[in-house]
DNA sequence: TTGTATGCGTTATCAA
DNA sequence: TTGATAACGCATACAA
């Protein structure tokens, strides 16, 4: 409970008007007055109440939310994650336009940041593009517009901040784990979904950093792509095991985990240990079967609720994070704490 | 944005003021128009606009909270996620009494349940002790003063809700953990803080559960305990291995921990495989230096957070939670993933 | 350039 | 038993 505008403009001596116009720099106020008002409400501390706030903010705030959430089970928690975000701000009236879309097409993604361009904000998992970070931009056009990009960043874009999965991270968590649950001596087979996405590139640059650093005598047998496609894992997990009689372990750091794993448990003679990301209801299956060891999730929720309170607290408070790089926990789950 | 108290007067074809009467159980309504207004709330889905709420609420609520922080570092988290929650009510004045207290001292605990009668709320870590129950049940009286247990339940009390760890599953984690490390054969040396404390008690027996049933060849080699000190732990630790040289593995379910871990280094062969509970400051170092391999870990902040939020929300909104009994996830740290 | 009046949704007080 | 009115902190339209 801070000071009320009511209390600093008797300070100041003048009339609440005046202080509203001062600080919300509305312009009409007499520079020496301005400065005597900012300077009173540095001094005290003042802090626009916001229950009074919302009580008097009655137009619709709408927010566009991209997300390649379609085929996708991953997004499930981030859309619970969303929407819980916009319940603890039921004070205020807020409008989310949803454009889900399946796959990564550039042409249509821009199409649909278009249809955003006149809302009061965005929530967007970006095509990390040149063409995108373009559009956004013009967008963005100085913070009129704030965009945080969820779960995908994208270079050379002034967004308002990222909120998601720090991938090279992830890579070592999941490098370390295959480490100590093979006693560093292992033959490796890494899967990944595709060669041309970013966070895939970096979970694997993480992963094999630890094993080479920490567990130098495990292997690397190869690297292989499935496209986040379950008939394409089986097929070339399959493939690479006939090649490599020697692999006994795998790490799957993208999607296509379940053909894959199947394909693996039948080729290899021994049981193999298999690492994998994110805890879709595939994953949480095979860890009860004891098929996969160990994961590693990233909070699909939290980085639902934290874009979405993010991008409200500064379009209603003008609150700025302290980072606009904001990290999920990579979190390791097994069997019993799923 | 539900309807408002003033639609539903016209609607009802009373004043606000009736509304207000009716749905708040003031009394002095007529029967019929109690009815009429109650059935009206429910078919339109009224909720109270929380920001009108907070506007005219002004008086303070003071919320008592007694917790065994004094010398433990793991409340350290807890304290700043109950000041977080505290901060997200800022509309409100918010009074914290706070009673930080060393140990278990029943005849204490019970003078500071004392002090905090009055309070309009209450969140503890209690003592699981008949006397504490039955001072707490004359304290709450019919839900007229909630309380929160944190960290701690306690058996016989009819707490508004318990937020903390499931020891149990925090103790199948940590057994689940040492059977992958230890490819499921080890002799293992669980060092408890007390067999007195009900939670260490639980994480035992998960941790022994999970062993017998999916890691059959692991044995326990010992039980010791070593009241959360170091250099009780350290000693005891000690003596454990010159007493079995066959032991090469260490859980530790409470404090004590960097004692004891420098001693089984130093006295173990080759170097054990050692899980631990929690992330302090003093655990993070061992994880560093590779001494600790795993520890479980259970979101203090979140505790903290969590039981400030669900008492405000119920004092403030009647808001009640789903399950009386929430429970922090229990996470699995190890050196990348800090 | 500055001041005043009004209204947002709720609760509390006083009058009827 | 019920109604009318003021107050909370803020933004805004309008008046000066």
């Amino acid at each position: 409970m801070s000071i009320t505008s009511k209390q600093l403009a008797e300070l100041a001596g003048v009339s609440r008007g005046t202080v509203d116009r001062a600080l919300n720099h509305r312009g009409g106020v007499r520079p020496s007055v301005q400065q005597r008002i900012e300077e009173l409400a540095r001094k005290y501390n003042y802090r626009p109440n916001r229950a009074g706030k919302a009580l008097v903010m009655r137009d619709t705030l709408n927010i566009g939310i991209i997300i390649n959430s379609v085929g996708n089970p991953f997004f499930d928690e981030v859309k619970r994650g969303l929407e819980a975000a916009k319940a603890d701000y039921s004070d205020f009236s807020i409008n989310l336009n949803w454009h889900e879309e399946k796959g990564y097409d550039v042409e249509r993604q821009l199409k649909q940041i278009e249809d955003i361009s006149e809302m009061s904000g965005t929530i967007i998992t970006p095509i990390n593009h040149p063409d995108i970070a373009e559009r956004l931009n013009h967008i963005i056009q100085g913070k009129k517009h704030p965009v945080i990009t969820l779960n995908n960043d994208i270079n050379n874009c002034a967004r308002f901040a990222y909120v998601g999965c720090n991938y090279f991270q992830s890579g070592q968590t999941a490098g370390q784990i295959m480490g100590l649950l093979t006693n560093g001596n292992a033959r490796i087979l890494a899967v990944t979904g595709s060669k041309k996405v970013l966070g895939h590139n970096q979970r694997l640059e993480g992963f094999i950093g630890v094993l080479k650093s920490d567990y130098p005598k495990t292997r690397i047998a190869g690297i292989i792509e499935n496209n986040d496609d379950d008939d394409r894992s089986a097929y070339e997990v399959a493939r690479a095991i006939a090649g490599d009689s020697s692999i006994d372990a795998l790490y799957f750091c993208a999607g296509g985990v379940t053909g894959g794993v199947y394909a693996a448990v039948s080729q290899c003679r021994k049981k193999p240990v298999i690492v994998t990301c994110d805890l879709t209801e595939g994953i949480q299956k095979l860890i009860r079967e004891g098929l996969v060891q160990a994961t590693v999730d990233q909070q699909p929720y939290w980085q639902g609720y934290t874009s979405m309170k993010v991008l409200l607290d500064y379009l209603l408070f003008h609150v700025v994070p302290e980072s606009d790089l904001m990290y999920a926990r990579n979190e390791i789950r097994v069997k019993y704490n799923i």
